[in-house]
DNA sequence: CTCAAAACTGCAATCGATTGCACAAATAAA
DNA sequence: TTTATTTGTGCAATCGATTGCAGTTTTGAG
């Protein structure tokens, strides 16, 4: 049914290995062979049997990506970087998220495994605080990327972004605006990026000379709903915040829409900073303050990197984690003027 | 290195041929036997070589999906309803981006066909008229399903929302507001969904006994730029349009945001409705009245509908169009009370 | 107790491409 | 012209799992 290369041998009365060697522009191969071979494979409609030869080399030229929610802005972004790279050089890329399910992202892990894929890269589900099913993959010497949620136990690249510096200067700024209590909804103190988020926060009161006040930190999963209840409780207090800083830009959209609810006026009584530069985030009223994270290019840094890793598994790596640039992003929820 | 089913046969003294069936629950494999197979796979740290049975079977359990872009919100929920179905039946998801570019999605499709994609679920580019490529996929029999941007040349399964009802319905809406000079904004007319949308504005207006004036559409790509030139010139016009009817949210935003700059208010001089229910939509002030699409059912379907496929490729199939439900989101930017 | 049917299991070919090694031919050097 | 290189090709094994067919054993009916 399908031309092989056997067929093409016959027919031009060369061995299958030549029309093979020939076809994958072994040097051994004189240019005029290859040249005849290659038009003949053409001319009889060959098309390389890539499962054989993936069988065969044991490479799929597969790069398997994991991420909590493919449908996140970020998330996707970074997909579409990764994309854009993996395609350049030739190999494929195979999505799955794990909402951010813990059961979920390890059955994912184990069937990429199984795969074979030739590299990994994952941002971590929430909850995941075991890492076995990564250890896999490193075990193997297959190449893994982190990024955005990445974990110390396991040695590999990693493209994160500063966190601790973002909090801080989000804070810093709005205490810049003239907030003397600002309020913080972070995610869970687990997951590094966030308790980093909530450190660069308290360095920035601390070192302003204000105190840190619990009442004015709340913790959850960062969820549209999570941020409006986070909402509610900061300004139960008796002593209200005048400013809050978002672990995302989601809970800051909530604590806007609360407070447009109650007659609260941002910025003019409350401002606000989110994280992440969210598609929303510029366009809501008023348009909020934002750490940029360079999504698209983190993913298309992560593909060169496990692409690098793939094609060098001889030699020594050293691992290095890449900490890429952001930018604040000042907008109307955080500015008085 | 690692164990074949050869390694496991050779320490029970069974042959390949019965660990291999009792691997499948082959019913041939009488149950003690089978037990004893896999459990002594299990302790061996068996892991078939997914690419010889691949090879050796022609089936990837692949499923390739083709977007425009990974990044738009629309099409990354579509991905995400794929890749949860796929992966509950044991498929992996291959996903590339054409960015609308036709060179681009000929690669990849040919890409996809020669890693043997079991099916192939795609949403054609902006400027795709040329189909050989999918005509791969349908001459070998390989299943395809389309979404959204869909081709009647091709015969296969269709996802679609009906884009004529939801350009009517979102006009008419606009007309029993009191608009009496709609406007539109659209795309392409030779992508099949903006042409049915603006067939079906159209229509609407006609049944309301008002006169299609040319000077009242423009028809773009939909970006954020060419709805802020399209805003321009329809505010050019000596007789002011007093609703806009855009054929995405994007250019309904970019509407807002330029009437906001020439103080003239939405919804009070101008009525406007979007189309797709994008994040932003409903929180940008006004928020935006837009057609809402399921895309992560879309994505189920296509799957649910391409494994099917996949499982039956025996069986003759005739091919259905599913048309999705969608949903006029009614919000402020087209309501006067 | 005999014999046919049913239930298990093994043999061996096969999928298509790759690659180490051997060998032949062509070229260069002596 | 002879010998040593270089260059170009072919042989044949191999990757690991699957499966049609055949053979053996067990079961059950008569």
């Amino acid at each position: 049914m399908e031309t092989t290369i056997h067929d093409i041998a016959k027919k031009l009365n060369f061995s299958a290995s030549t029309v093979s060697r020939a076809l994958n522009n072994n040097p051994k191969i004189s240019e005029a062979t290859r040249k005849l071979i290659k038009k003949t494979a053409d001319e009889m409609g060959y098309r390389p049997n890539i499962l054989a030869a993936s069988f065969r080399t044991k490479r799929t030229n597969t790069i398997g990506v994991v991420v909590p929610h493919i449908n996140r802005h970020f998330f996707s972004s970074v997909i579409s970087g990764i994309e854009e790279v993996a395609y350049k050089s030739g190999f494929t890329v195979t999505i799955s998220q794990s909402n951010d399910n813990f059961e979920k992202e390890n059955k994912i892990t184990h069937t990429l495994f199984s795969n074979r894929v030739d590299g990994l890269i994952i941002s971590l589900g929430m909850n995941t605080i075991d890492f076995s099913h990564l250890k896999l993959f490193s075990d193997k010497n297959i190449p893994l990327v982190f990024f955005d949620r990445v974990v110390d136990e396991i040695k590999a690249h990693k493209i994160v972004v500063d966190d601790f510096d973002c909090g801080y200067l989000a804070t810093k700024h709005l205490i810049e605006q003239g907030a003397k209590r600002v309020a913080h909804i972070g995610g869970s103190l687990n997951i590094k990026i966030y308790k980093n988020r909530q450190d660069g926060y308290i360095k920035a009161i601390k070192e302003s000379g204000f105190e840190i006040e619990e009442s004015l930190i709340v913790n959850n999963s960062l969820t549209r709903e999570d941020g409006t209840n986070a909402a509610k409780k900061l300004f139960r207090n008796k002593k209200l915040p005048d400013a809050i800083f978002c672990a995302n830009d989601t809970t800051a959209l909530s604590v806007i829409i609360y407070l447009r609810e109650n007659n609260i006026k941002v910025p003019e009584n409350v401002l606000l900073v989110g994280f992440s530069n969210e598609p929303f985030s510029e366009v809501v009223t008023p348009p909020i303050s934002t750490i940029k994270q360079p999504g698209f290019l983190m993913g298309k840094k992560a593909a060169e990197l496990i692409i690098h890793q793939i094609n060098n598994k001889n030699t020594k790596q050293n691992f290095e984690t890449i900490t890429m640039p952001t930018e604040l992003i000042i907008r109307n929820s955080s500015t008085r003027n």
